[in-house]
DNA sequence: CTAATGCCGACCAATGAGGTCGGAGACCTG
DNA sequence: CAGGTCTCCGACCTCATTGGTCGGCATTAG
């Protein structure tokens, strides 16, 4: 179907909505879930992979909650589909060195002509931190702002970014 | 998930094998199906609909197979995994006009910020040809391959080698 | 005619996504 | 100090979608 998975979306609404509602104060799960009308349980488990990988701080007990652990600019939509989702290759032998799971690494065609398309999409998750996934009401003709991509025009495919930069900042907390 | 089903993993590849070694000959399913080593039977399916979008065109009995119907560079990745997995939108509710059939439209924070995402991937997958989608043994570091599609018969200077100059000129087929 | 191919529909199975439940620790109140 | 309540936490469950299969029919070359 080639779509984020809801874990994703919520992932990213939910970060996008501490980076802009939660300044310097704990946010409950049950706030984000009521504001964005998404089930609070399911919710609930994003937000302890997103604290779980560092990028939360959590407090229990009342008036607890969570809070953004790092710079909004430090974390892209690609790391977090990774992290929530589980590997967001699009075939899954692609993420394994050697394809130590998948012994048909030898016979996998497949690898090779797809890896690329795969490669030129996590490229643009991977250029896209939260900080520009704000709430914005108005859905399309938002370009002027977050430009941070380098996608040609519609009718013009060339060279989409040649390097390839695969920039894995798998680190975590600064 | 964030993937290419496998559905449109198998018409990407039966597309690229028959835009490379399917010049002007039928090349039966069960022959992409075997150099590739997937179910033939789930491959045929593909076929059929790549066939009815007008992309392949078939002729039954002994002898028959699939041609490429059009040019190679007329249809991207964006188009073939719209045909084959049926809709590609992120959200389902995006191509609606006005939400007429999704009424939570209005709860549906989903759209704004994270209907931008959606963009910038199906921006990059409409910008694949499925010409650039050709099969590489190398791996990684294939990229000096890409560049074989226009190289001009004029001895090139070796400047051209590398990177990026992925031109889709080029009319059609005849 | 026969065989090989595409064509079509229905059918089955399993993976994994989406959703839910009961617990454990920490703040607040009396 | 003790109980209650609110929060996070982790395991569990269901079920829809996807991947895959099967059989039968139409068509055409030899």
């Amino acid at each position: 179907m080639l779509g984020l998975s809801k874990k994703s979306d919520y992932a990213l609404l939910a970060l996008s909505y501490l980076a802009t509602n939660g300044e310097s104060r704990t946010v409950r799960t049950r706030e984000i879930a009521e504001r964005f009308a998404i089930p609070a349980e399911l919710l609930a488990k994003v937000m302890q992979r997103l604290a779980k990988m560092g990028w939360l701080a959590s407090s229990p007990g009342p008036s607890g909650g969570y809070t953004l652990a790092v710079s909004d600019t430090s974390i892209t939509v690609g790391d977090v589909v990774r992290a929530v989702d589980g590997g967001s290759a699009l075939t899954q032998c692609m993420h394994s060195p050697e394809g130590s799971d998948c012994e048909q690494w030898a016979n996998c065609t497949i690898r090779g002509p797809l890896g690329f398309v795969n490669e030129r999409v996590q490229d643009v998750l991977n250029h896209i931190p939260i900080r520009d996934i704000r709430e914005r009401a108005t859905p399309a003709s938002a370009e002027s702002e977050l430009v941070s991509i380098v996608v040609p025009d519609h009718s013009a495919p060339a060279a989409v970014r040649a390097g390839a930069s695969r920039s894995h900042n798998e680190g975590d907390t600064p």
